[in-house]
This record gives C-alpha cells, structure tokens and sequence, in this order.
RNA sequence: GGAGAGGUGGCAGAGUGGUCGAAUGCGUCGGUCUCGAAAACCGAUAUGGGUGCAAGCCCAUCGAGGGUUCGAAUCCCUCCCUCUCCGCCA
C-alpha cells in the first residue's frame, strides 16, 4: 500500500522533530502556536516506524513464499503455501489498516507546526514586536489637505467601486483610463526590473490544483469559512489563486533538479484572488484591500546555503523598484510570533500612504520570506549533488515585486499636487504615456 | 465535447502473470589507452524508507487510487494526464 507520509509530504521532518524537540517546542511557543502537536508527532511517528518495520518485515516472509510456490511439486505443497500466505496477506491488511490511521494521526499534527525561525528574526508574539530594519525616504509635508486614493480615483475618473460591485460584489473595481495604463505601466516595470536582475519572466494560470495550494502552505480546505482565505472553483479540485508564488512554487513539484542548475529565479505574473474573511469591514474603501488584484511575484528554488543570500538579494530588489518609484518606505523584519506558517523569516516593505489613517500611515506593499525547505518537503522539489548521496529538499524563497492596487494606492496619494492632479512617476512614464494625470474639468 | 492510441529509469524505448526495479540505445560519471583530447574499450548509473562498521540485505514505488491472485509493470474497475483525428472557440 502506498503511504500517506511519502517522500516529500511532511512539513518538517518528523525525524528532524524527533531530534529537536526542546528547539521545535521553543520556536512554536515563540509564533505563537500551540506545543503539543511536537508531543503528539513524536509519539505517532514512533509508533508509524513500529507499523512499517513490522509491515517490511512480514511482507519480506510473504515474498518468501510466494517465491517458493513454483518449486512446489504437489497439489499439497501448494495448498500449503497458499493457506501461510494468504495468513501473511491479512496480516499485512490489518498493518496497513493501522498504519493509515497513525499517519492521519501524524499527518494532522505535524501540519500545525510551523516552519523554524531565522535567528536574527525578533522575537515577539505579535505585530508590535516587528523592527524597522530600513527607511528609505521621508513621508511627504503636504501644504494642502492632500486626498485619499479614493477621493482621487473619483475626482480623475481613475476606478469604478460601484460598477465593481454590481458586476462581482463588494471589493471588487474597475480601473479606468490613467489607472488601467499605470497597473499595465506597473507590470512592465516590475517585471522588466527582476528580468535585469536575472530572473526568468513567467505568466502562470491563475488557478491551481488544492494540493498544490497545500504544498505552498494555504489552506483551501479550512473548514472555518471565517478563516478560509481561498476562493475554489466548484466541482473541481481547483482554487483559484491568492499569489503566483502558488503557481510558481508548484510548477517544479516532484522535480529533482541537478546542483548546477540552480538556483532558479523566477519573476511571475498572476491576478491574485484573496476572499480576506476575518477581515470584514476593514478597509472597505478603495483599492488597498480588494478580492482580486494583479502582483509581480518573484520566487527562487534554490540549495539551502544561498538561501539568505537570495533572501536578501529580493529584498534588495523590492527596496530598488520602490525607491524606483520615489516612494518613502520603510522595511520591517517580521518577529516570530507575526510570521505564517512557512516562512523562516519574512520582510515586509511599507510604503508612505498619506491618505491611510487620520494623518497618513504607512501601509503594506510587499513581503519577501525564505520558507527554506518548508514548501519543497510538501511538493516534493529537491535536488542532488556530487557532495552527497541521495536528495535534499531545496530551499524556496518568494517575494513580491509589484502589488498592483496597493501600488497604485500609493502613487495616487503622493503625487497628488495642490491642483487635483496627479504627477506620473518617471520610470513608469514610457508605458503610461504621459507625465500627468490632469484633473478633469 | 466525440472517436482512437498511449502513460515504464535523466531521455528514447522493450517488456502481457513468477527468473523484472525492469532488456537495449543515448546521456552522465569513473577507468584503460593518449603528451593531451577525440574515438574505441571496460565498469558504474532510479527514488524513498528500514537494517548493518561496511560490503550488502530487506520493504515500497513502472501516471494515481482500488480490485483479482500465493504472486501484478503485465489482468479488471475508477480517476488523472498526454498524443492523433473530428467538432467548437479567443
């Protein structure tokens, strides 16, 4: 039979826990997460071994004998090795019988562990304990009232909520003339900045198959619709996505690539559909948290030893496409309580939006975390090298180049001018085709 | 969507009930030869797990899941995917 916890389905290695547990139960403590599920995975994975050893070993005996069945000359002898064998065969069902229930058993506990945290990451076991590890820019002194994207899109004719609205629901909008041109102006920079870079353009569906939306770590089948984040498809196995870093984290599953071809760099374009419940009446206005929006994603594979490097290196590049575009931001090292499930360590860059809050707030635009082999383990991706026998699980990384609406959100609020108008950035002038976008009259 | 064919190791491709984790070719790696290289020749070369100091041995895996059988890559069922032809379509 074939088991449940194959190559590659783990989150962290149940060996891996067994080894660490004092480390494990410290680091769910720190994010936040409940400890027992280390109790309770050390105990079933000990008791999966004791199944599969005994399994191995009776299936070694029933081999046996039906090795033997064509040497047997009588009728007798055969019905003899029938009657041992078909005793093994049950046996071997009841061991299987059991085995699936440990590794359900297992399998539960072990997804609620997160991954291990980055030693440099703060400790802490909320929001309040992240650290502003970068500042670029000073938020802007505005000698007028400046107004908020909203206000904006409405006096520029730049995005239709109630159209949205009527067309597919709440939180979903229309972009119209300067706004459509600047996503598309968005998009071409974006991605034309992580191709300078090395990373190898992509456009991926915008739909994905549940498993691997589980591989990467989401939870499409979370049975509390308070808490589900995924929209499926009805009918089928499939979601539609939250972040190409889906798409692209699955499009190398069950791949074993060659040491020398990697690391891997990617730069993805999807729309994102995101249901946000639990989020319900937060941000209702505008374009800063909406069900659909387009993202430049950047993702990496890549061995466990470059993984910080690469880290760094999509942090570098989120921190270069912003200051690209002249915004004021600031980049948040996120502590370990405030970190999701498979991020090892995860940066956030939040950009100046004046219009956010009574006097202008910083908000949201990318993240970047190094899940190292949290993702791999469940997709299976790993890879193998002269140094040592085997596979390894490579290491995946992802961050995001471009959020298109909260981009725009932005841009909006900053290059407001005292006239209503609106000043284009210049790196995304050759693509919107003009240096303002003029009040309307 | 309809009809047909098919999914086997890094690739190509044999294999229709046990001697098959799997011929052969290509590729890759190691060696011989050579001043060096090519060619030629010799050898090695799936993955995961268990066990052992090790050589090795054992279990599982031939798209996925289930079934028949003492025994399944091989037979049956379901599903997924690919290819060819037809239809439809941006």
């Amino acid at each position: 039979m074939r088991l449940l916890i194959t190559p590659g389905s783990p989150m962290l290695d149940a060996a891996f826990i067994r080894e660490n547990a004092e480390a494990v139960r410290a680091n769910c403590a720190n994010r936040n997460a409940p400890t027992f599920p280390v109790e309770r995975v050390i105990a079933f994975d000990d008791e999966r071994r004791r199944l599969v050893q005994l399994r191995s070993e009776t299936a070694a005996k029933q081999n046996q004998l039906s090795k033997g069945f064509k040497d047997a000359k009588t009728p007798d002898a055969k019905e003899a090795l029938r009657k041992q064998s078909t005793e093994l065969k049950e046996e071997i069902a009841g061991i299987d019988a059991q085995l699936k229930i440990v590794e359900g058993d297992l399998l539960s506990n072990l997804i609620m562990i997160p991954n291990m945290t980055h030693p440099a990451a703060p400790v802490g076991t909320d929001a309040t304990a992240n650290t502003v590890v970068a500042k670029f820019g000073e938020p802007r002194r505005f000698d007028f009232k400046p107004k908020d994207h909203v206000a904006l899109c409405e006096a520029l004719d730049l995005a239709d909520f109630e159209a949205g609205t009527k067309v597919a629901g709440q939180k979903f909008y229309f972009l119209k003339n300067e706004a459509a041109l600047l996503e598309i102006a968005l998009v071409q920079y974006a991605i034309h900045t992580a191709v300078k870079a090395g990373y190898t353009p992509i456009i991926t569906p915008d739909l994905a198959r549940v498993e691997v939306l589980e591989g990467i770590g989401f939870m499409p089948r979370d049975p509390n619709p308070n808490t589900r984040q995924i929209y499926t498809v009805a009918d089928t196995d499939l979601c539609l996505i939250a972040t190409a870093e889906i798409t692209l984290g699955g499009m190398h599953k069950d791949q074993i690539f060659d040491e020398s071809h990697l690391p891997k760099r990617y730069v993805g374009l999807s729309h994102c559909f995101r249901t946000e419940a639990g989020a319900a009446g937060r941000d209702t206005r505008g374009l800063y948290r909406v069900h659909q929006f387009t993202k430049i994603e950047m993702f990496a594979f890549c061995t466990p030893d470059h993984s910080d490097a690469i880290h760094e290196e999509i942090r570098g590049l989120e921190e270069q496409i912003f200051q690209g575009l002249g915004l004021a931001f600031h980049v948040i090292d996120t502590c370990a309580g405030d970190l999701g499930g498979p991020a090892y360590r995860k940066y956030d860059l939040e950009a100046w939006m004046p219009g956010r809050g009574a006097a202008g707030e910083y908000g949201e635009v990318t993240s970047t975390s190094n899940c190292t082999d949290y993702q791999s383990r469940r997709l299976g991706i790993r890879y193998k090298s002269k140094a040592f026998k085997g596979t390894r699980f490579v290491h995946t990384l992802n961050g995001t180049a471009i959020a298109c609406t909260r981009a725009l959100v932005a841009i909006l609020e900053n290059y407001q001018q005292a006239d209503g108008s609106v000043i284009i950035p210049e790196v995304l002038r050759p693509w919107v085709g003009k240096d303002v976008i003029s009040a309307k009259t």
